[in-house]
DNA sequence: CGTATTGCTACGATAATTGTAGCAACGGAG
DNA sequence: CTCCGTTGCTACAATTATCGTAGCAATACG
């Protein structure tokens, strides 16, 4: 394989320049952030309960998580308590349903 | 509301429910699984080329990412050496190209 | 008052990730 | 052959992230 120093002119596939891909990616990937926005794909969840459908986790680093997920305007926690998706979220939601079909064939 | 039954033998990762849908978003949720496959999305890299591509991560996680997603199914090593994508793992990364157009209009 | 929710936090213990350095194996040039 | 550069991959200590348990203030209802 050739050199591969001359790459850096086109700017290397992902680095993080700041685009907003990269950003989403890092924030999906952070644990519990796509199993939280999965659980409230449905209905709004009250956090004890969105923590029991999230197979008991810690509440700190859902706490975090859920923080996280308000900030970038995922996830709302409504006037009468409970969080639910806003309407990014839900839209967020919908890009990786076919996650769930995939898995289904994929079994492991 | 009633209480749950709280322990059973608790895996140190989450999602032993045996729904492939939560093992798929624990793999995914794991540092670094999303982006190799993104960086992957296109053709095969060796692993300097996808660790530069990777923001530079360490070659540890690195290397235990790309063995997971190797017993997924989802990459594999070249003959030639260089890490692609399989069948399967183009078709993971079909489902969450979306994501792309998404992040773009999110922008944070 | 007591009791039960809600969202949220403290804190020590544990697991995951980082950063740096380096390995053996393979191949091309000299 | 040796020398050099690449490949995939690993060791190791230091740093973060996450876990697990306990508990807080605020609210609501009887």
């Amino acid at each position: 394989m050739a050199k591969q120093a001359a790459s850096k002119t086109r700017g290397v596939r992902g680095s993080r320049t700041g685009r907003p891909i990269m950003a989403l990616l890092d924030l999906l990937g952070r644990r519990w952030s796509l199993r939280i926005l999965w659980e409230l794909r449905d209905e709004p969840l009250t956090s004890r309960v969105l923590r029991t459908a999230c197979d008991e986790a810690s509440p700190t680093v859902l706490q975090a998580r859920l923080t996280e997920l308000r900030e970038a305007g995922f996830v709302e926690l409504g006037d009468g308590g409970g969080y639910g998706l806003t309407a990014l979220g839900r839209e967020l939601c919908e890009t990786f349903m076919p996650l769930y079909r995939f898995a289904e064939r994929w079994k492991r």
